[in-house]
DNA sequence: TCTGGGGTCCTAGGACCC
DNA sequence: TCTGGGGTCCTAGGACCC
């Protein structure tokens, strides 16, 4: 049974056309958190070449001189035009792995495979108004390569049958493979094993010895034989993370402490959202590894709670004490992250006998989650000020509205 | 003087992905 | 001046056990 990879193009970009006609044929981008660096590009913008990840301050010029309409990330906007696509797709077939924001593995058994992905990719376009590509093979590193042959084909289709397999690999350089990252395709460069077909010519026994089961796993793959699964169910998180560069350098511990502290807010509604409780949470500090010329210092430290807690003051706490332990004053700080890990279901664990609990704990938080639930992820939180400006707080200057999520922001229409 | 071998579990860090 | 965030999986190596 083929698998068909259906992929959005330049997802956030085309996101931020759907509401803006005015911007067909326009290049666009995205910026990352914080207004950083382009992390998206409508085909337009690409013929700038610009190397995805370049800091946007260096392209003023370029993006002026060239008409280039420029956005802030809006997760907002893209989860939820994300969440409308993959209904559509999951129409198609009962075997759905939902990949990312931006693609998802189907399993097909349709005898026409190119005239349904066809019919799919016309469905999207029409009812929400995103372009996508589809590739199709008998394995998800082949459909990958598909994928990415089909976003150059004028009908943005491409199918590897099994007879063109051998033909399409020699034409794949090997950097071009998913799995195969930096490292991986220089050390094999450097082996002279330049194509995908190169590539499945090693031995079994090399490819596990000198790199790893995971490399072999990819060239079976390329030999269509299926070596990764299909993951339907949505698995819990193995750990949450929230992780952010402050706007503005930050050097007081006071201000270190309060933006950290809200990174564990995020975290936390994550973690409850999905009821999870966590055993331990680590925590990190940076300065700017760009500014060469200023002193660089790094740490982090790993807490343990008593118990696995879903208990917010918990995790507050831990991060107060946390920081303080490895602050070191006189540095200028530029992000702090947050990760909550040894996490488990709730209903799987078994409460401990020895602790002091008189329930007392569970139905505060119960409260605080369902006034936030109701008026706000952050209506309640805890030991953090209130409605400031902090000087961390991230840019997003150039912010789209959330047009399908938020009342205040529909699309007006004169 | 001669100083084993096999196993598990945990953690840190790297590679990779989008 | 201005350089992202959020994940997973694997491996090596140490601690520990018998």
């Amino acid at each position: 049974m083929p698998i068909a990879l259906i992929d959005c193009n330049s997802f956030y970009a085309s996101c931020e056309k759907v509401f803006r006609p005015d911007l067909k044929d326009k290049p666009v981008v995205v910026l990352s958190n914080n207004d950083g660096c382009i992390v998206a590009m409508s085909p337009e913008a690409k013929k700038l070449n610009i190397p995805r990840g370049t800091p946007l301050f260096k392209l003023q010029e370029l993006f002026k001189k060239n008409d280039v309409h420029v956005f802030s990330s809006n997760y907002t906007l893209y989860g939820d035009l994300s969440s409308r696509i993959m209904s559509l797709i999951m129409e198609s077939s009962d075997n759905v792995e939902v990949y990312s924001i931006d693609e998802a593995f189907a399993n097909w058994n349709f005898s026409d495979p190119l005239s349904q992905a066809a019919d799919i990719r016309k469905k999207i376009k029409k009812w929400i108004g995103m372009p996508v590509s589809i590739g199709i093979a008998e394995t998800k590193t082949l459909a990958k390569i598909a994928n990415h042959i089909g976003k150059k084909e004028a009908n943005g289709l491409f199918w590897i049958r099994e007879e063109i397999r051998e033909d399409i690999l020699k034409e794949t350089p090997i950097e071009d493979v998913w799995g195969i990252g930096r490292q991986s395709a220089l050390f094999l460069r450097n082996k002279n094993i330049f194509t995908a077909y190169d590539f499945i010519q090693l031995e079994d026994w090399w490819v596990k010895k000198y790199m790893t089961i995971v490399a072999l796993r990819t060239k079976w793959e390329l030999m269509g034989k299926k070596a990764i699964n299909m993951e339907q169910e949505v698995k819990e998180n193995r750990a949450i993370l929230s992780s952010k560069s402050f706007g503005n350098p930050i050097t007081d511990l006071d201000d270190l402490i309060e933006a950290t502290k809200s990174y564990a807010h995020d975290a936390f509604h994550k973690m409850v959202r999905q009821n999870l409780k966590a055993k331990s949470l680590s925590i990190y500090l940076t300065t700017n590894r760009f500014r060469e010329n200023e002193k660089q210092y790094m740490n982090s430290i790993t807490m343990d709670l008593p118990d696995y807690s879903d208990y917010l003051p918990d995790f507050i706490k831990a991060v107060d004490r946390g920081i303080r332990m490895i602050y070191k004053e006189g540095y200028k700080y530029k992000k702090t992250s947050v990760m909550f890990i040894d996490l488990r279901l709730t209903k799987e664990l078994t409460p401990d006998i020895f602790a002091i609990n008189d329930g007392r704990k569970d139905r505060v938080q119960k409260s605080i989650n369902e006034i936030n639930k109701k008026y706000g992820k952050n209506c309640v939180v805890c030991n953090i000020p209130r409605d400031t400006l902090p000087k961390w707080k991230m840019k997003r200057d150039l912010l789209s509205p959330q047009y399908t999520t938020n009342w205040e922001e529909l699309l007006m229409v004169n």
